[in-house]
DNA sequence: GTCTATAGTAAGATAGAC
DNA sequence: GTCTATCTTACTATAGAC
């Protein structure tokens, strides 16, 4: 929006989108060090070298800044995923619970990658109303690959959804608190043990119980 | 502590005793149709019938006021579940997979009871910090299962530790919104399925590969 | 349309009388 | 131990310059 048409100026994107993404990397920082709570707009602003009404105007306030840094990393680990689901099966994979372990995988690789900020939105220091948005978009997301991996209504399947979600973001939580890369992988490995032991395809169903 | 000595007066318990548990009733309700963020200390101390400073003096703020509660909350659910496996124990059940689904049980039976307390800390407004108290206490609770379960130390054993410990907390939090007790025993059952799915004894471990 | 400077407001925390 | 009065801090809103 509101792009400036470039004739002959020194850059080619509006001012706006530029205070934008520093503002942006300015709250990534402050969150990261301090916290949502203790973190102060005027921290972010001085560090910036913006103004709280800049800022007010860009984003609205402290806790959609952080949402907005939130909406950010979400979109990046999700594409990640997407990413990788999408590889497997040009490779040739076809079986739905390999290609969502692909996916699982990116999303571990990402979260190892962005450690600041998985551990920012894992600890719990958030604006109200933060917890529900950020498990409502987890959920949707394994949902979406439960359907894949045909996944149905019934209590044991819903609850299934529902621990792999856990599950990702717990393995996501331990890996980004992880001190090596080797330590983290050893996570990855053992959540996806655990991803094929859930058997979220039911197809285990004995015949003779 | 400063328990009155009782010389024919009408109560037996120091009136200090009774300004806290006044206290703390008024936050659970305040906090629970509030949630942390929206609640005030105002609200809690005119419910209570008490004064700003008594609060402070009893709990220190609002913070701890809050954490108060989770205590009184936590160890209700611990008793409840350390009480259902020596009742299991006693009637002669010796399988330790059984016996912490006894506790398991007793655990989901208390989140419905309380559900108004469940729901307040499972829904992520409390204060800074309060995330990595909840997580470290509940880990510790199943680890401890965990451990008489014959879980070792190795990645896959302690994630089982986590899925299980977010797996109860989750099927907790469903629980705790359920409509109907009706809903709620199929939630609980469900969870059960996926514990004994997990499988933390991994005594499923095959001969070959 | 974009940003700066500044005042308002709400609520948690504290000091000190009783 | 209990309570009132006061303080401090930080988010929020807005008037106006550019």
């Amino acid at each position: 929006m509101a792009r400036k048409a470039n004739g002959g100026g020194a850059w080619r994107w509006s001012r706006t989108a530029e205070t934008r993404r520093v503002l942006l990397n300015a709250a990534r920082e402050v969150f990261c060090e301090q916290g949502f709570t203790d973190a102060s707009i005027s921290d972010v602003v001085s560090r910036a070298g913006s103004s709280t009404g800049s800022l007010y105007h860009h984003f609205g306030g402290k806790a959609e800044l952080f949402l907005a840094l939130w909406e950010d990393h979400r979109t990046t680990l999700e594409q990640a995923a997407a990413a990788a689901v999408a590889e497997a099966r040009a490779g040739g994979e076809d079986d739905p619970l390999n290609l969502f372990i692909a996916g699982a995988h990116a999303f571990l690789e990402g979260s190892w990658q962005r450690r600041d900020l998985t551990r920012l939105f894992m600890d719990g220091d958030a604006p109200p109303g933060f917890e529900l948005i950020r498990r409502t978009s987890g959920r949707e997301w394994v949902r979406q690959n439960a359907v894949l991996l045909g996944a149905g209504t019934s209590s044991v399947d819903r609850m299934t959804v529902m621990v792999l979600t856990g599950l990702i973001g717990e393995a996501g939580r331990e890996i980004a608190t992880s001190a090596s890369k080797r330590e983290a992988n050893r996570i990855a490995d053992a959540a996806i043990v655990l991803i094929r032991r859930l058997d979220p395809l039911g197809r285990t169903a004995e015949p003779a119980t």
